[in-house]
DNA sequence: TCCTGATACTTAGCAAAGCTAAAGAAATGG
DNA sequence: CCATTTCTTTAGCTTTGCTAAGTATCAGGA
């Protein structure tokens, strides 16, 4: 198909929307990159922090897992945190090779802090929007965390 | 504000909206990221492709605005899309500093079948959801483009 | 007990993408 | 004609992502 305008006839509406949404989110982040940049907080390295935050202590691997990267990535991610004291690394208890990272105090209000300096120039905008489309955006965020997000591991033992 | 699980009061909508739509961002591109990996065309090349394909040649600093990136960043890109023969470089006729970035035939073509490639497994997913969420999606990602594109940089010269 | 294999994390090393600073070339304006 | 501005490139840095390979621990069986 040489014509790009020309309205594929029988095009399936979700890979049109899946393409929107993929070059939406790649100028999001680079928009957001660009706004924050002071917080000293890189976005993997919050989003990393915000999962710890919300959803408690983790694993290395839980965390690799949860946030989608391989776990070399996520070493180097939970190393610079916790250089910055943001997070701890516990040896787990109940298994010698793991290791429990953990949110300090710190980080918690880092977090919010880093969060909201580098959201604050999109939220203001957002603000601007009609209620309605803000609702909108707001189901989105919800839909698309659900469809991206990989199903929880089976716990492999007794980690409940 | 200390407690981050708190549910803050009268914090803002449009704030934890802003904050989730980066994470929502964040894990999407991550899942596409992994899903790829074969088609050759990394992220941020796929989106500049896409603008030049449906927006038509540019600048190099015009190329480098809309993708919200640095000119050195667009070089770069530029360099590594005409090294696989997906755009053109010419000289400007009417200015001797620009340049005029362009999609070849090779490039449109090559934009479909890995835009189809990345976001297939996703089209997959949004294709599964109730047409309802799907209009949701849809919306959101237009909303988000208006959002986040910055304005078209005023025409200096005769360039309409 | 001592292997054997699987699992969890780290180290090493690579590529890509983003940035700033600075250089080179061309346009603009006095 | 010269100074300044503008557009692009080059050089060099950081961060993030990966795979491959190494180390330590766990689990199971001879």
């Amino acid at each position: 198909m040489s014509e790009p305008g020309a309205s594929p006839p029988s095009d399936d509406l979700a890979a049109r929307t899946a393409a929107r949404l993929h070059s939406a989110a790649i100028h999001l982040l680079r928009r957001l990159r660009r706004e924050d940049n002071a917080s000293g907080l890189t976005a993997p390295r919050l989003s990393a922090l915000s999962v710890l935050v919300f959803g408690g202590p983790l694993s290395l691997g839980a965390l690799a897992g949860a946030e989608q990267v391989r776990p070399p990535t996520m070493t180097r991610l939970v190393a610079a945190l916790e250089w910055d004291g943001l997070v701890t690394r516990e040896a787990d208890p109940r298994d010698g090779r793991a290791i429990i990272i953990r949110a300090t105090e710190a980080g918690k209000h880092l977090l919010e802090a880093g969060r909201d300096r580098r959201t604050a120039a999109l939220a203001r905008q957002l603000a601007a929007l009609p209620a309605e489309d803000l609702a909108v955006l707001e189901r989105a965020a919800d839909l698309l965390e659900g469809v991206v997000t990989p199903p929880p591991a089976p716990p492999r033992r007794g980690e409940g």
